[in-house]
DNA sequence: ACGGTATGGTCCACGATATGGACCGCAGCA
DNA sequence: TGCTGCGGTCCATATCGTGGACCATACCGT
């Protein structure tokens, strides 16, 4: 198989997303080691090359990491491309008054769904299944759901095959047939039901965002105990 | 001199950032590679790498690359950190409405200051010096010398040692000894004038954005013929 | 004070890896 | 049908990244 090499531009990339996935309180280095699944130096070596380009920055005192103006920047750039998101994320906050719970947006990323705002709901009982940055394989969660059974079949069927053995491993309770009948559920009712399958008692609902070409690019989702 | 290796991954966010510019129309291979100096088959090879990570898209017909969704999820990680940012994206809505001239959202990177979002004026006579993902070094045009005379003396005289030899070579009205008078004259304003340096009769006024800690994050700016 | 340890950071010989000139295939055009 | 411009790919060469070993510092508990 040609991956067409450039194998160090992966690992550097890999290594921004998962700083991304810490940018709330930072990434120290022996974490990003472990999870990224370098070796020290070569991390550190990848985050110097991130920091001078201004998408990483150290804190000089905690020398922790965290993203630098350059992504801002980037995410600026493309925002044009994804602006419908934006418009979801006003309604996720006001569905997030209205019903007390949780909300959130998220945005396909080839197979997997990520997380990309939560916003909190003030009902004191509320479930953390789902945090910023968080990804899922698509199908697994509601909103996650949602984007899968708004693809043609033949895509259904690609994205389960390539996602086959992530599932396997990491997502017990989502056999592909399942996956196969929640879409059929979700397409019947319209709006995608996780009936507390990920974590006990949290339920979502989901509904699939389309640009305009009818094309899904993400989901508006809710969650809630009971 | 040691830059810490990993040149590729330099070359890879280089060209990422390229593709950010071009983000409205899509960026073409040939245009990538004369912009970025690389040549035919390293730009493709960085370019699929990206394209692995999602952080680049190409569009199948075209073949024009685009910024990706995980440019999008990766700015918007790291909007919390960059938010007083947002709340300019207003301001600068409600300033254009208002003035009827361009106004624009400039965010500080190292040593040069991008421009972040061009919110469009109404009145007829625009001028087009300044164009969302275009960049200058700090203190050339009106919301970077605004951020550059924000920044401690000794900040100051660093970045203009640091950045010499661009400004001698791509911008000659602006000699380190201008600058210094253009800072003191923002410091005693308050507000940053550019009178048309850059671009004849193209007028710009900025003032600077500051993070809780008091340093200067980016710049809010306006620019008008006459 | 002082071993023990967890963490951030660096060095450098080795060999895997990126490089780029040359090449292919395809449109569009005269 | 030959020419030009463009997107994309091949592969021998030598450059560049790799990672085990190491150092420095901070923070424990005794």
């Amino acid at each position: 198989m040609d991956f067409g090499g450039a194998q160090s531009v992966d690992r550097a990339l890999g290594l921004l997303a998962l700083v991304g996935r810490h940018a709330g309180r930072g990434a120290a280095l022996s974490s990003l080691v472990e999870e990224s699944g370098l070796n020290k130096p070569t991390a550190r070596r990848l985050l110097l090359a991130l920091i001078r380009a201004g998408f990483v920055e150290q804190d000089e005192a905690t020398r922790r990491y965290y993203l630098g103006a350059e992504s801002y920047v980037l995410g600026s750039l493309a925002a044009p491309r994804y602006g419908l998101l934006q418009f979801a994320m006003d309604s996720v906050v006001r569905l997030s008054r209205q019903t007390q719970d949780s909300a959130f947006v998220s945005v396909r990323r080839d197979l997997v769904s990520v997380c990309l705002h939560r916003e909190e709901g003030t009902y004191p009982v509320r479930t953390h299944a789902l945090q910023t940055g968080f990804e899922h394989p698509l199908g697994c969660g509601a909103g996650s759901l949602a984007i899968l059974a708004a693809l043609p079949d033949a895509e259904i069927e690609a994205v389960l095959e390539a996602n086959a053995s992530v599932l396997a491993a990491s997502y017990p309770l989502y056999p592909h047939e399942r996956i196969r009948a929640d879409v059929a559920e979700t397409r019947a009712q319209g709006y995608a039901l996780n009936p507390g399958l990920i974590v006990a008692n949290s339920w979502g609902v989901g509904v699939a965002i389309r640009d305009p070409f009818g094309r899904a690019i993400g989901a508006l989702s809710i969650a809630a105990i009971d």
